[in-house]
RNA sequence: GCCGGGAUGGCGGAAUCGGUAGACGCAGCGGAUUCAAAAUCCGCCGCCGCAAGGUGUGGGGGUUCGAGUCCCCCUCCCGGCACCA
């Protein structure tokens, strides 16, 4: 067939010229069209935008071709497609990347910002680039710090204290990523808590709707559904109060002689033994004033970890105060004690202790030597001391050795216990996991926080028309604190209010705020006179949302608090910002390490170590190439440019083009699995797309001029041989159309393999084959568009389908071409597949039966016994029991 | 530690409702083409077995005519844990 000279198949130039005809025809450019709402609907297709960190990387890739491919699909099947990009532009690296090469961190970042929006247009992604941000620059960020304002006024933004990890050497405040084993990253010294002031937002005032309004989200999957419903932790319990005699010097009672706590356990309350207490707690700070061993400890629980992870996994340590509460129903002494594990910042930072049916508490006392009071039994299972048992914690019991509660389910103890309580101050109360969000950053490179501190006036928000409160972009942090504390011409300002010499807020703004509205503005691109206008009310929501699992509960539940904020504001009108959403599994990669002699962590690039595997080929260890010295593998991990383990592609695109990257990328496995990166398969993608290229050019030289204008296949009969080509092609078109509704890409792309093996295996005689082939390979190039776009729009041009694939309507299967008038059933006996049988595809159960029965394979393996019972799937299998 | 998810050939993965395990690729093996190689094409390819057959979806147990899929227990890996984004 290779008579004709067929072009080789050149990515470079196909794609060039693709990417040239989109632009000229500005293909992707979304206009808003409200009238025709009913007839062409709007898909706002959105995938979460990336930190500029230097370099795309595979995760990059994976993320933007899944919302393409949507993006792609929809405009095929009639939707006004906006598919926007951006740049999560503020943030950490860019003071590390300032840190290590003196460069500001403005200039690395829009450098970088340069280099991935070109890789991204190489990707050849559908992409509105008229609608571009980067939340860097003042245009954007003037709307946080206007919306902060607005929130202060309504009581949604407010001041307290927050605990902050402190570097006593850099003197600076550390983000957790920069304390390694307790220590600051490039000092080494122990880092110590402590408490400064800070801004908070109260995402607790919509903790209520951000629960219920989860049961809305059809759209989502139900693990991140369940994430976050777990996150935001609505708990039912009672609070009320240890009664107490201690005084402080003055002789006042502390806390009014009530230790506060709050539990979901009353029913346990008479299996109290003692109480604990934060470090923190005045009645803490109290009994430590004349016990030196105390406040030694006292001391000691103020340096460690900020993190709950830390917290949940270090040793539960305590010290008796020496002093006792009240039992509030027994009027019995129980001792006080500060554990480390109590937490000041959830409920009151105070606990009782129920050591038989609370597995922290039962750590504890067994410790410490407490005693361990059993009053929940569950069925005859036998209590005892020595170690913990799954039961003791279960709510399915009933109490006992409790006095009056003696036989109470969990709910009824609960309840009677309340109400005996509440003479006492006790009540049924709601305790929610979820702490407000605060938002104060000690940070250069980030929105600055529109608030001037007068010695008059107090803390003065700046007013709206003194916006945006722009942040200066010439300082090289390095790494002794805010380069903003030594800017006088950004720190000096006059009052508003009274016009003294005042000073500037030198925090910035916690980044999430960046990305918990980014969306909304794209809607609203360009506005210089508000943060979003009617174009985003035609726009919003976000039909489909892509992003990383990893944002499963922070940047999501942020966005959704931030999006009914302004809905209450009457911004916008949609309460709710993503309908749908799909979360991407993350693209992993090998990461080797070595401690620094500071205590800190380096680490270096796969390609820069030798690994050194077991038997089994895993890896155990490895060296450095340049020193020959060992590293330490840590695993797999995402992709990032901290780790160092991102893979640019780059060299795909070179070497292959970004079709085979795009295609390889989803051929590799379903978007929400996670995905060790494994570069062995591209040539496969590769070669697929050389044998589409020269079929399809086959079929031009060859074919084309034997097919009609208008099809003549529907209803035709057709001889056998074409007849099952034509099945087998809509049958995968059907179950490639059924995978992208449930968003399998990596079997549309298999499936547009298997149509291309059906097209190459066809005779090739005739007019009817002609056309057969003629319309399987429109429908293989249509499919395989989305995730192709380039070399599929030059095909669909070359073959005479039309102008502009881009146009061309996704294909439906043809239901009569897929009838059959016989089927093949499988037939097992006693559950062992023996054999199969061919039937008429209308035959009825009861002649089945009779085939089955008298099969050779039947007779063979049922071996002279009768059938007992035969059980008939139709259109699948028998199978004969006996 | 807690919350969420995952584990299927040498590798990536497929199997829509509990009904043919391994689609489609990669790697490998054999062959064609070639002076040779690359490229391309054809064939084979879970494991054990000459075969008949047996066996097999991380491990252990259960439900069922039938389990990768449902239930219970366990192991390992990944994501998140509020200042990485």
């Amino acid at each position: 067939m290779q008579e004709k000279q067929i072009p080789a198949y050149s990515p470079a130039e196909v794609e060039s010229a693709a990417r040239r005809y989109w632009d000229d025809s500005q293909a992707f450019k979304a206009v808003e069209d409200p009238g025709a709402a009913a007839a062409r609907p709007k898909y706002y297709c959105l995938s979460m935008f990336p930190y500029p960190s230097g370099k795309l990387h595979m995760g990059h890739v994976r993320n933007y071709t899944i919302g393409d491919v949507l993006s792609r699909y929809h405009r095929m099947r009639g939707f006004n497609v906006l598919q926007p990009m951006g740049w999560d532009a503020f943030g950490l690296p860019a003071e590390n990347a300032a840190i290590k090469n003196a460069v500001p961190p403005a200039k690395w970042t829009y450098d970088n910002i340069d280099y991935m929006r070109q890789q991204l247009k190489a990707l050849g992604f559908a992409i509105d680039w008229s609608r571009e941000l980067a939340t860097c620059q003042p245009s954007y960020y003037r709307w946080n710090q206007w919306l902060f304002l607005r929130m202060l006024e309504k009581g949604i933004a407010y001041k307290k204290t927050q605990t902050v990890n402190w570097d006593p050497v850099d003197q600076t405040v550390l983000a957790n990523e920069q304390v390694i084993d307790g220590r600051g990253w490039r000092t080494g010294a122990l880092v110590e808590k402590r408490e400064i002031p800070g801004y908070y937002l109260g995402i607790t005032q919509y903790a209520d709707q951000l629960l219920d309004d989860l049961d809305t989200l059809d759209g989502w999957p139900e693990r991140v559904k369940t994430m976050q419903a777990n996150w935001i932790g609505k708990s039912t319990g009672v609070r009320f109060a240890f009664g107490h005699d201690i005084r402080d010097e003055s002789g006042a009672l502390i806390g009014d002689g009530k230790l506060w706590v709050f539990t979901t356990r009353a029913d346990t309350i008479m299996g109290v033994t003692f109480c604990a207490v934060a470090a923190e707690h005045p009645l803490a700070t109290h009994a430590a004033r004349d016990n030196p061993e105390l406040a030694a400890f006292i001391e000691k629980c103020k340096h460690g970890s900020v993190m709950e992870a830390d917290m949940a996994t270090m040793e539960k340590e305590g010290l008796p105060t020496g002093l006792t509460v009240v039992h509030p129903l027994t009027g019995e002494a129980v001792p006080l004690w500060v554990g480390n594990y109590v937490l000041m910042s959830y409920g009151d930072g105070a606990v009782m202790a129920v050591p038989a049916h609370d597995e922290r508490d039962f750590g504890f006392a067994k410790k410490y030597g407490l005693p361990v009071r059993q009053v929940i039994a569950v069925g005859d299972n036998a209590f005892t001391t020595d170690a913990w048992a799954e039961w003791y914690g279960s709510k399915d019991g009933v109490c006992m050795a409790s006095g009056k509660y003696d036989g109470l389910t969990h709910s009824a103890a609960v309840d009677a216990i309340a109400t005996d309580l509440a003479d006492k101050g006790g009540e049924k109360k709601v305790q929610w996991r979820l702490r407000d969000w605060g938002v104060s950053r000690q940070r250069y490179w980030g929105c600055p926080i529109p608030i001037i501190h007068c010695d008059h006036c107090g803390d003065v928000p700046v007013p709206d028309d003194q916006l945006p409160v722009v942040l200066p972009e010439d300082c090289i942090p390095d790494g002794s604190g805010n380069p903003l504390l030594t800017r006088d011409d950004f720190i000096n300002v006059a009052c508003p209010k009274c016009g003294a010499a005042a000073k500037r807020e030198t925090d910035t703004m916690d980044t999430f705020v960046d990305s918990s509205w980014y969306y909304a503005r794209y809607c609203s691109a360009g506005n210089d006179g508000a943060m979003v206008d009617a174009r985003t009310d035609y726009w919003m929501p976000v039909d489909q949302y892509i992003g990383g699992i990893e944002h499963a509960i922070l940047h999501l539940l942020y966005s959704r608090f931030w999006s009914k904020v302004m809905r209450d504001m009457g911004l916008t009108t949609v309460g709710e910002p993503f309908a749908r959403l799909l979360t991407q599994g993350m693209v992993l990669n090998h990461i080797y390490s070595r401690r620094t002699d500071k205590g800190g962590i380096e680490y270096y690039a796969p390609e820069e170590i030798t690994p050194i595997r077991d038997d089994a080929g895993r890896i155990t260890g490895a060296t450095l190439i340049a020193d020959g010295q060992p590293v330490d593998f840590q695993g797999m991990g995402t992709m990032s440019k901290s780790k160092r383990n991102g893979v640019d592609p780059q060299a795909l695109i070179d070497t292959y083009g970004a079709d085979t990257a795009r295609f390889f990328m989803m051929f590799a496995s379903p978007p929400e699995q996670t995905l060790e990166w494994n570069d062995a398969g591209v040539e496969g993608a590769h070669r697929f797309l050389k044998r589409v290229w020269a079929f399809a050019q086959g079929y031009v030289a060859e074919l084309r001029a034997a097919v009609p204008a208008a099809s003549t296949l529907e209803g035709a009969k057709l001889p056998v041989a074409l007849a099952e080509l034509r099945r087998e092609l809509h049958l995968v078109l059907k179950q490639a159309s059924y995978d992208l509704g449930k968003q399998q890409f990596n079997t549309v792309a298999s499936g547009s393999m298997k149509m291309l093996n059906a097209l190459e295996k066809a005779p090739r005689e005739g007019r009817q084959a002609a056309e057969v082939i003629g319309e399987g390979l429109s429908m293989l190039l249509r499919v395989l568009s989305p995730i192709c776009p380039h070399i599929t729009h030059v095909l669909w041009r070359d073959c005479g389908f039309g102008d502009d694939i881009l146009r061309a309507p996704w294909p439906e299967p043809a239901e009569s071409a897929l009838v059959q008038d016989e089927i093949e059933l499988m037939l097992q006996v006693n559950g062992k597949l023996r054999g199969s049988l061919r039937v008429a595809a209308d035959a009825a159960k009861d002649a089945i039966e009779a085939q089955a029965l008298a099969s050779e394979a039947a007779q063979k393996f049922m071996e002279g016994k009768p059938a007992k019972k035969v059980v008939v799937v139709p259109g699948r299998l028998i199978n004969i029991v006996c």
